[in-house]
RNA sequence: GCGUCUUUAACUCAGCUGGAUAGAGUAACUGCCUUCUAAGCAGUAAGCCACAGGUUCGAAUCCUGUAAGACGCGCCA
């Protein structure tokens, strides 16, 4: 239970033994930390409810919470508030029950299992910048799902069964046309030509490019791709050395970024379920010929615009997304049986991922409490408002933007002269990876946002940075208080100033972020959370003396309530996939 | 054309199940390093919450309309 939902029991039982039932009863963050910590306004409902005036029912209500003797102040006030203060003494007892918690305030939600589908590289082009952040909102998604006792699995779901695959066979048979691959005649076990990173990484924009303008050629990728779905083994053998190839950049990749994934599956892996699709969506009296191809209705009456069918065969005869995503889900019914598949894609796939979601109830693919969502996320754009491009009107490389931002804060790490050595380089890595995690994380999912390098390189103010510097301080005080000897009891805590209260009152508070980011979907709750815990502590830090604190009980006070701090923004930095430094 | 989303300080954004003085960061300006890391802290200044109506005791928040912008609307993913 977190801490606000611990006050609202408590208030809501006040308010029934006021004689106040059945009102809605919430206890909140105070609007006004000048006048109390917490605050009620349900007095106003109640009031409605009763037809008493609302500052009555609020004088009704405060007597009674003012009998608890956790609250130092329970008081109505003017129209209609409840302003409640906690006693110093019930909020440390209260942090004291959060570090001993196993879970460090984190509400649980058991028994779910969600398969979540982020990342999603085409696997015939290079990570660019536009990949950054299905990957690291869908990781950080997972995170945040186990962190609250979920079961979560990734799946990267590659794009590797689509047309795009077919430019780039395409692409290479126009220019290497001698090759065995190409020939009708060949057999597994045949000559494979080698290729590259750096090959693929110039084929396709070529092949797309192509495809645009010469009508001759963009009929040869499509051959190719159907060729390719049905198996053509010359395709086959080409297609596994392109995954070989890009499979490899992708991964070294998305490990600089410390993203994972459980799965590595891609279309091509449901391509196995689609004649099982296929038979039910027949059986079913599902789809229908239109134009040539294969369709399933899924407009709805309540529809404000027209939602067109989905097309699940091609008129060509081959598979499109929304077949290998249908089918998809039953190989993800089939191997999970998932409560939960959340889709971590584009905004501007909302559409299709609808079609497909209707498509697939209809068709009774997943059990009908089987959530489906789609979790949209936005556009990086860069400053002029406009998607992202690099000075020269190129998409930024992955690999690219990660060095650059590395490189800087390697050059502060040396400037600053703190860092040995040995561990320079693994700490810019770490401290290039806060830098935009944090720096994409903060903004919300689904919106649209600027993407600033310079911003990312300076590193002031609400940032990745700040956070990790925020722990690297924390980190040397007790290094210092280790090498010095001194001991201290984890768990005993007490408040002797303001800014340790402070403290305390946001660390306890981060279980209503956790459920906000959880509900939500929403990573950046998170961030803004550790945030504020950070600024506290800075707070704290600047007034208050800890190791050379000639009180003990002072001094054993503030080393708890640092460790916990410690352990609290560590916990918030897991779920971001955000790894912390020793010092920097 | 239809639909969805956005519009809050100079810039980038929080806040939106209606409630007490609308909050951060950046940039600007002031202070603070012989004391546990100044990648920091403290402070000042900066807002007709796009516009117009409506509902309400009370609206940045809910409803309607207008404007500007982004995105989507069958064989790419």
């Amino acid at each position: 239970m977190t801490m606000t939902e611990r006050l609202t029991d408590i208030a809501a039982k006040a308010f029934a033994e006021a004689g106040y039932t059945d009102v809605p009863v919430a206890v909140t963050f105070s609007d006004r930390p000048d006048l109390c910590q917490f605050q009620s306004n349900s007095c106003f409902a109640a009031a409605k409810q009763y037809k008493k005036a609302p500052f009555m029912v609020a004088d009704d209500v405060a007597a009674v919470l003012g009998r608890n003797e956790i609250f130092e102040k329970a008081e109505g006030v003017k129209p209609g508030f409840i302003n409640l203060t906690l006693t110093d003494k019930a909020i440390a007892e209260m942090t004291g029950e959060l570090s001993a918690d196993e879970h460090l305030g984190v509400p649980q939600y058991d028994n779910e299992m969600i398969v979540i589908d982020y990342g999603g590289p085409n696997v015939a082009k290079p990570l660019h910048v536009g990949h950054l952040r299905s990957a690291i909102i869908g990781q950080s998604l997972k995170l945040i799902a186990r962190a609250c006792g979920c079961t979560a699995v990734g799946d990267t779901h590659l794009g590797d069964w689509g047309l795009q695959i077919g430019l780039v066979i395409a692409e290479l048979e126009e220019r290497h046309p001698e090759w065995a691959v190409f020939s009708p005649d060949f057999r597994e076990g045949g000559e494979v030509p080698e290729l590259t990173a750096e090959m693929l990484t110039e084929v396709y924009p070529t092949a797309s490019a192509k495809s645009k303008t010469d009508e001759a050629f963009r009929d040869k990728a499509h051959t190719a791709t159907f060729d390719l779905q049905n198996r053509r083994e010359g395709y086959i053998a080409l297609w596994k050395e392109i995954m070989r190839v890009s499979g490899a950049d992708l991964k070294s990749n998305y490990d600089k970024l410390n993203v994972d994934f459980e799965y590595w599956y891609g279309e091509s892996d449901a391509d196995a379920y689609i004649p099982e699709l296929m038979d039910i969506l027949e059986k079913k009296g599902l789809s229908y010929e239109s134009d040539g191809a294969l369709v399933v209705d899924v407009a709805e009456e309540t529809d404000k615009a027209p939602v067109p069918p989905v097309i699940v065969r091609k008129s060509d005869g081959s598979s499109i997304y929304a077949t290998t995503d249908l089918a998809t889900i039953i190989q993800r019914e089939r191997d999970f049986a998932p409560s939960k598949i959340w889709y971590v894609i584009d905004n501007r796939q909302e559409m299709h991922l609808t079609q497909v979601f209707r498509c697939a109830r209809k068709a009774g693919l997943v059990p009908e409490s089987t959530e489906l969502s789609f979790l949209g996320f936005g556009t990086m754009n860069g400053k002029d408002g406009k998607p992202y491009k690099t000075r020269d009107g190129g998409v930024m490389r992955l690999s690219d933007m990660i060095g650059t931002v590395t490189d800087a804060a390697l050059a502060r790490i040396e400037e600053q002269g703190k860092v040995s050595e040995a561990d320079r380089e693994e700490y810019a890595r770490r401290i290039g990876v806060a830098a935009i995690k944090f720096g994409d994380l903060i903004n919300h999912r689904a919106k649209d946002y600027i993407f600033d390098m310079d911003k990312f390189l300076s590193a002031e103010g609400k940032t990745g940075v700040y956070i990790l510097y925020t722990v690297s301080r924390i980190n040397s005080i007790l290094r210092k208080a280790a090498e010095q000897g001194i001991t201290f009891d984890e768990d005993k805590f007490e408040i002797f100033t303001d800014s340790e209260r402070e403290l305390m009152l946001k660390l306890l508070g981060s279980g209503e972020s956790w459920k906000t980011a959880f509900a939500e979907r929403a990573p950046s709750f998170i961030c803004e959370n550790v945030y504020q815990i950070c600024v506290s502590f800075s707070h704290f830090y600047h007034e208050s003396r800890i190791i050379d604190e000639e009180d003990a009980a002072k001094k054993n006070a503030r080393l708890a309530l640092i460790t916990l701090t410690r352990r609290i923004i560590t916990a918030h930095l897991d779920a971001l996939g955000i790894e912390t430094v020793e010092m920097m």
